[in-house]
DNA sequence: TGTATCTGCCTATAGCCTATAGGCAACACG
DNA sequence: CGTGTTGCCTATAGGCTATAGGCAGATACA
């Protein structure tokens, strides 16, 4: 009998869990899935990850390491309200792009587990974004808080469906909706 | 052997799921722990409702009932900045006492339920608000989607515990916020 | 009040999921 | 070329959804 091991590691096990989030759902990332995929037994797979809690985990942080490139990508050499659109359609195209990664980016990760992430680094650019509307604080708090709000917020109610009951494009609303902030925080700005 | 009837029936079993979804999350709403619940068998179960799937559609469907009806109740006799405020604090102050349910509201529905659901009332009364402010469409539209964006986004980071890095008050953002979309929205109104 | 029907909850079963314990063979290294 | 490590295995158990079929409590009607 001809036996060759599958060569499983942490890293090829949230990868493919990853695109299979894009595929099928963040919710149907299971062991179970990723066992049948590599055509393996599911018991093999707790040699490389403790649980499957584990295995979710590292696939928001890959997803959440991987958007943060993107977005420091976009943004880069750009200020005002050409970085804050960039970084709005980082998010945006992302989360289109990869649904199930995006989904993940959002799970809830321990204290310690999210301090140590690439969530810092997305905190961090919301702020950078923010140098160009000169707020001070805590202004500046409530600017990061209301733009993560309405990115994720459109995001993920684009992606339920939420916009597609009218024929009003979702496209123009997402501009609409840009200006309308960027507006709203040059209004902030200290005088 | 002394056996009484459960006395099950959809509504108190969606009921108690409502309860469940609060205390536990939705996620953890299952024909099983409903069944513990009523110290009943899961296959009794399956003679009220088709499957798990229907239970958090009622579930779904009850949740966008009772929140329309409290953000109806908020914004009565309201117009203007006074409404908006109302709407928002309405929908968060919801998400805030019921998390489950929020969550349950945010359910996938088909379309066919969705159209028949609370959910429309929903959009009924955003627009509404938006009178106050005057706008055309398709910038209505717009507005709509944003203001759906912004109050999901902010409701779900903050109970994601999102908010609570920094010692600036979340009251404070929302208030903030709601004072930048006033003002966002004002300087929309057709001429 | 007796009896026939209906229906609510039951047992039994099966499939899919996570998780743990313990075994054997493929591989890597001296 | 042996020998130890480790990658993947079988076996097992517990929790979830779901279906089929059975019995007894509730109800309705003579």
């Amino acid at each position: 009998m001809v036996v060759v091991r599958a060569g499983l590691s942490p890293e090829r096990l949230t990868r493919a869990g990853a695109e299979l989030a894009d595929e099928a759902g963040f919710d149907q990332v299971t062991l179970s899935a990723l066992a049948r995929h590599f055509d393996v037994k599911v018991a093999s797979l707790y040699s490389h990850l403790k649980n499957s809690h584990e295995l979710k985990t590292r696939i928001a942080l890959f997803a959440l390491e991987e958007l943060a490139d993107r977005v420091a990508h976009a943004v880069a050499g750009r200020a005002g309200k050409d970085a804050l659109t960039a970084f709005a359609n980082a998010y945006r195209d992302y989360a289109r792009a990869h649904p199930g990664r995006y989904d993940a980016a959002r799970f809830r990760l321990d204290p310690q587990t999210a301090a140590a992430s690439a969530g810092v680094r997305h905190a961090q650019m919301a702020r950078a974004i923010l140098r160009g509307y000169d707020l001070a604080e805590p202004d500046q708090t409530h600017a990061v808080r209301m733009l993560g709000s309405v990115f994720h917020g459109y995001v993920s109610l684009e992606a339920a469906g939420g916009f597609s009951h009218t024929d009003v494009a979702s496209q123009d609303s997402w501009a609409w909706t840009l200006d309308s902030l960027d507006a709203a925080l040059r209004r902030r700005a200290t005088p």
